[in-house]
DNA sequence: TTAAAAGTATTACATATGTAAGATTTAATT
DNA sequence: AATTAAATCTTACATATGTAATACTTTTAA
């Protein structure tokens, strides 16, 4: 599997807009990012640059404006950082952080009822 | 709730330590942390003292040695951070990592029948 | 009682991150 | 063609973090 690269809290703002826009050029992630934020358009440029510094976005130019894209697979990104963060705090598990949060009354009833839930599927569906 | 003060990633690893040996003093998290890493003792004292600086750590005197407690519960903390980690990747829910962790099969077969085990039993303990 | 040892306190320095401003180039408008 | 506007490129600067080294102070050992 590829090596990720390091990506800050705020970069990771602007990987999840290119994320959900492939393909989107730096006006329009400055444009969507003003809506939930409140940086300066430079800082996003800032921003946009280092990402593709540390290889985390490509970027082509369309006219003479960049276009971005993922370098680096959302998926791949959510799964190393979900392990890494298992390992910190929960033994490297999921179920132990799931009975922690059954013990912490962290889960409402419909929580813990679709969860159920889920898992009936998932064994029934292993069945066949 | 105790706003918590922002720990990092190494210096979390010495905040395991006071947390698991409340009480300890300065050479006894050094000696334990020797045997886990290779940090310089002169850079766990540092980290040490960022630590009771940010308020995550208190010490106090035993003769001329430092000994160190947490300000922070590792319960707290671990709370926070996983709600904040739930937030940024998975819409703040446990129950979507969790189908995420099965649709991606990263569970298996005994994992997915212990948790289904813990569930059936946390339904039947509501019941009475 | 002086020197060495063991602690703590202060200082250091490179890289990362948040947060931009200013300079330069290129394209569009008058 | 000259001016303006819009992009990109370069530089900046404070705080955080990783990783110590050095200085100072108090004990303890010679």
């Amino acid at each position: 599997m590829k090596k990720l690269p390091q990506i800050s809290e705020a970069e990771l703002e602007v990987m999840k807009i290119v994320w959900k826009h492939p393909q989107i050029n730096t006006n329009e992630v400055i444009e969507k990012l003003s809506k939930t934020s409140d940086w300066n358009p430079k800082t996003i440029q800032t921003m946009l640059l280092r990402l593709i510094k540390k290889g985390a976005l490509n970027h082509g130019k369309e006219g003479r404006v960049f276009v971005y894209t993922p370098n680096v697979a959302e998926s791949d990104y959510i799964e190393v950082e979900s392990h890494s963060f298992l390992n910190r705090f929960y033994n490297g598990t999921l179920n132990s952080m799931v009975l922690n949060f059954l013990e912490k009354d962290k889960l409402s009833d419909d929580e813990i009822n679709e969860l159920h839930q889920i898992l009936e599927e998932r064994k029934n569906r292993k069945k066949e």
